[in-house]
DNA sequence: TCTGGGGTCCTAGGACCC
DNA sequence: TCTGGGGTCCTAGGACCC
């Protein structure tokens, strides 16, 4: 049985470069041409990594992901800015609404990047689209003052290789026939979905390349690695891909997290700690409320100084957006993570969402009722129900665990 | 004193229901 | 009393992405 054909496509996918660092340039136009790296304080000194640098700071090997603190190490003269994800998500609009002057068909994935599908637009069976694609990147350019790169292939998948091929600025094609020169050669790592781990465990297969992903017998990836991911890797290496551009989404799930200036005690920092956890669980509350959402499953999440994570959640009986109802859940959850080791992050999450606007959401139970937090009666220990109280004077503005 | 913050999706076991 | 499945929900962990 053949399986049924995909009709003909032209998926673009566009990535902004070095979009944090190119975003801090067009205010700080004296930094261009120098080596500028963004993320955490802009200071190396404290806890923080790497967002995006520069090509000029990439060249003495910093990468996005690395600790400033090493980053600095590398190349001393390197400028560092803090994040600013307010202003680069006023330009993520900017940017994407100028494409959408050219079509609707763009699928979000993320601050600095867009699925886009082109099927549809004139003429672009005979030219490929590599018009269309100069003519996106004028717009978003004169919208904006950033530069962006563009791939163009029958799928996301390829697409996605292609527009990392010619960066920056760049519009790459990549069609079934270019599959073997262009993709086969690359490490496997490139493939959107192979992270860390699956390319440790390829390498132990003895596969580095795309091509020899390809190559693989399908039954060695499927004894490896189950048969979803298995059989996936097979295909995505022979560069098949059939996901549609996805226009619109609902989010799944809101949350906060911080990362402290130093390791915390479950018990001994045990104020501070309820004072982080009370302030994620208002701003959490605080973006639901924003956005429209509410949700039913409340959880925190741990870090330890060994970076092993825990998470524990709770299902109320009904959505919630109140500050105070996430906060007496979060503290159930708080209550079973084990104090085995300090902390070196606290977060906060709510799942399980539904808008709450325009009478879309039905009544809310339990929730709202005050005295009667769902979930948070007598299964909460008494010493967490002390303790959430000690923490009320505490919880002013700024961030108490700055010390 | 390496290693952020905000997400999505998948897996897997147990509870519970039919 | 034992033998069964399927389906859904809840919880925890983990891989991966931007």
């Amino acid at each position: 049985m053949p399986a049924p054909t995909m009709p003909w496509r032209r998926i673009a996918h566009l990535d902004m470069d070095a979009f944090y660092a190119s975003v801090e340039l067009l205010r700080r136009p004296e930094l261009r041409g120098k080596p500028v790296a963004i993320g955490g304080h802009g200071e190396p000194s404290r806890r923080g990594v790497v967002t995006t640098a520069t090509y000029e700071a990439r060249a003495f090997g910093i990468r996005s992901g690395m600790a400033l603190r090493r980053a600095a190490e590398l190349c001393p003269q390197c400028v560092f800015l803090p994040v600013d994800f307010d202003e680069y998500r006023r330009y993520s609009r900017r940017f994407k609404a100028a494409i959408a002057t050219v079509t609707d068909r763009i699928e979000d994935r993320g601050i600095d990047e867009v699925y886009i599908d082109l099927s549809a637009v004139q003429g672009i069976r005979v030219d490929g689209g590599a018009p269309v694609a100069r003519d996106i990147q004028r717009r978003v350019l004169e919208a904006t003052g950033l530069s962006c790169s563009i791939g163009l292939a029958p799928n996301k998948l390829l697409a996605k290789i292609a527009s990392d091929l010619r960066k920056p600025g760049g519009v790459t094609i990549v069609d079934e026939a270019d599959i073997p020169a262009l993709i086969w050669p690359l490490p496997a790592r490139r493939i959107n979905g192979v992270g860390p781990k699956a390319e440790l465990q390829l390498e132990e297969l003895g596969l580095r390349t795309i091509g020899e992903l390809a190559a693989a017998p399908l039954s060695m990836l499927v004894a490896r690695f189950g048969a979803n991911y298995g059989r996936w890797l097979h295909e995505a290496a022979n560069g098949r891909d059939e996901r549609p551009v996805v226009t619109a989404s609902e989010p799944v799930s809101m949350s906060r997290e911080t990362t402290f200036e130093r390791d915390l005690h479950l018990r001994r920092d045990w104020q501070a700690l309820a004072a982080c956890l009370a302030e994620l669980c208002r701003e959490v509350a605080a973006d639901l409320r924003r956005r429209g959402y509410a949700g039913r499953t409340i959880g925190v999440k741990a870090r330890y100084d060994d970076f092993r994570i825990v998470t524990r959640d709770q299902t109320l009986p009904g959505a919630t957006d109140d500050a105070a109802a996430i906060r007496r859940a979060a503290f159930e959850c708080l209550g079973r993570v084990p104090a085995t080791r300090r902390l070196r992050l606290l977060g906060v999450r709510v799942a399980g969402l539904a808008r709450t606007g325009a009478g879309a959401e039905p009544p809310r139970r339990g929730a709202a009722g005050a005295s009667t937090a769902p979930g948070a009666s007598s299964a909460e220990p008494a010493p967490l129900a002390a303790a959430e109280q000690a923490e009320l004077p505490l919880s002013g503005e700024g961030n108490p665990l700055a010390l």
